[in-house]
DNA sequence: GTACAATCGTCAGGTTGCCTTGTAAGGTTT
DNA sequence: AAACCTTACAAGGCAACCTGACGATTGTAC
């Protein structure tokens, strides 16, 4: 940082590196299910698809998962009972309670998307080799589930539940 | 995708796994920088501190830098300069240009932030081991750099630039 | 069994981080 | 000097979150 006058081309920080990354397979991702037919659906949707079960789920329990407010996840729920891929029927052990249920073309568009996700990985395993990416896997989920050294408590619980 | 009645507990895809490490470093980032004293800057100021040269540089190469708009960076720029990190000198090459030069504070801000991210990732070396961390480093850095095999081409532009 | 507190979802409104469009001032080209 | 680029800024919009404050239930304590 303090060799030579100033750092001309900024050093590649372990955070940039990780949030290129991360940008690059989120929008081959987003690509692929435009591809495919789902250019309505946002990624900020993937929390709904990612979380909630066959069997339906509430919205706080959803919220808990995603790590977000129900007020933001109850919106993302609007957004995808208006596009027909998720309904809210009444719960019946709760009277006060919805059940968030994937329609028919919701489970299909899970399917799909979860398909193509595994797709985008497949094209790294091609280009890196499937043991790197083991490793990289590895590393990964390391990283993300031990307890890191100085990770906010507060975040372990999110970390794993953030995109789709 | 199809096996069993639904996946339980999701599966983690490639994205939530570099996702959730991505947020996992810039938050414990972020604590650290608080911590020493820069509770004011936010991530998004990364940008500005991460691309301007000591000698100066104007908006719009900054903002071709960030992969941002001219706009978007001025606002942090104004952020900035009312937090007395950096400050707008008239251009004396051309009058209708400034120069966004960092003040001596933002000069040690720079210097500090650099500092923590470096050792974040010494951090993750010590967790992980030197070796893994180049292994990663280098997984990363040829996947962000090389063509990626569907990355849309107006993104590799933008890839290493987004994040502090 | 009635009062009280907790919980479920929603409504209203705010913040952040970006974008697009338009405009005025300063250069460049011929 | 007229036409055309730039440079920066101002105004306004939008997406993705948030907090706070409800009414409608439900479970809990007298």
């Amino acid at each position: 940082m303090s060799d030579g006058p100033h750092t001309p081309h900024p050093p590649e920080t372990l955070l940039s590196l990780l949030d290129a990354a991360t940008e690059s397979v989120l929008a081959e991702f987003r690509r692929d299910l435009e591809e495919a037919g789902y250019a309505d659906i946002r990624p900020t949707h993937g929390c709904v698809f990612r979380f909630v079960r066959d069997d339906g789920m509430r919205l706080t329990e959803l919220a808990g998962l995603a790590g977000m407010t129900k007020q933001s996840v109850g919106e993302l729920v609007d957004d995808l009972v208006d596009l027909g891929y998720v309904e809210r029927i009444p719960d019946p052990e709760d009277r006060r309670a919805k059940l968030i249920c994937l329609t028919d073309r919701g489970i299909e568009a899970q399917r799909v998307a979860f398909g193509l996700l595994a797709d985008v990985e497949d094209r790294w395993a091609e280009r890196f080799g499937a043991t790197r990416m083991k490793q990289l896997r590895k590393l990964l989920e390391a990283a993300v589930s031990e307890d890191a050294p100085g990770a906010a408590p507060e975040l372990r619980e999110r970390r794993l539940a953030s995109v789709s």
